[in-house]
DNA sequence: TTCCGACCGTACGATCCGTACTATACGGTC
DNA sequence: GACCGTATAGTACGGATCGTACGGTCGGAA
């Protein structure tokens, strides 16, 4: 079963995760779902995103097969193997650190007028909120039940608005004098 | 003066900033700065940092030379070439968004039960706070200026204090019987 | 003087990433 | 029915990054 053993990373337990709610699915599947869903807490660049499925298929994790019509596209699903190993690691309570990576934080430790990059964070986080919003109206992942990717779904909602509270709390002390930190 | 083009990544205007910041220093000061203030919001592996100075400088950002005595350890500085880039960086309000990588809320996605990763969840901001409320405390670097360095470190300790907030009250949803999300 | 732990760093192969490019399906339109 | 624009659905490739493991160096205590 197993060829070729390899190191699972989020990347890979994301894209297990992904085809045991979807099933059978092309990578392209995958990706739409992915940023509908946990995307907002685990970011993958397609290029490594296309990649992942080949290789977990290389090392057993999953099958493989193509399209007989149109683009000849592979499908991809959970073999048992895949399945175990990730009901293995979900049922483990250990996981890593939250990271948080920012560049506009960044900026400000190395001299940056926070203002501005504030202004433009505060946009972007508008966006975010009204595409994931829209997810939450459209999708069959409806908000009311309690599913993995409902659940994301709501956290990065919930993540997006606070943002948005919090920089305008802290661009209103600006404007009335005050240093916040 | 510059010999080899590369590309500078968040990483590389760290080491500027921090080198900026401190004058003259060995990598190992570097990396402690580093976690002392902007690590929280900026996370290098200490082998990618290790190596960072080396290549900086033979771009022609850094100057390299090494102690006499002792370990030889080598000393870094900023070069013109390197406060140019800096500076220029600093000053274009552009930022990539903000990443927040959470393996918890994958697993969460995959299915885990929310209740145990919040409770490790909880004790690890716990301790990260009262490191960095050490750091606040004993640091040249004091919470009453306005320096980047400060400001980072003030917005690392209010992160994890709202973090632990939020779990907090998560925890207490979850054990009142609701189901917050 | 030798041992230990903190300090300080490198080697190395696997993995990941950004940029650029390719190619297919499909609807409209001239 | 050939053309074209847009969304779809990827691949190629070289440099950057990462985790694991290992290697040396220094001061102090035993």
């Amino acid at each position: 079963m197993e060829r070729k053993p390899i190191r699972l990373s989020g990347t890979s337990y994301a894209v297990l995760a992904l085809l045991s709610h979807l099933g059978e699915s092309t990578p392209y599947d995958l990706k739409q779902a992915l940023v509908r869903s946990i995307e907002n807490f685990w970011q993958v660049p397609h290029t490594t995103f296309y990649a992942e499925p080949a290789r977990l298929a290389a090392a057993g994790y999953l099958s493989e097969r193509q399209e007989q019509h149109g683009r000849r596209r592979k499908l991809y699903a959970l073999t048992d193997q895949g399945r175990a190993a990730l009901d293995e690691w979900v049922a483990s309570p250990v996981a890593a650190p939250q990271e948080v990576r920012d560049e506009a934080i960044l900026k400000v430790f190395a001299g940056a007028d926070p203002a501005p990059l504030l202004h433009r964070r505060r946009e972007w986080h508008a966006t975010k909120l009204a595409e994931l919003e829209g997810y939450a109206q459209h999708d069959e992942w409806r908000l009311t039940d309690h599913t993995g990717p409902t659940r994301t779904l709501a956290t990065g909602i919930a993540y997006h608005r606070f943002s948005l509270s919090a920089i305008d709390a802290y661009l209103a002390a600006l404007e009335a004098g005050d240093q916040p930190w």
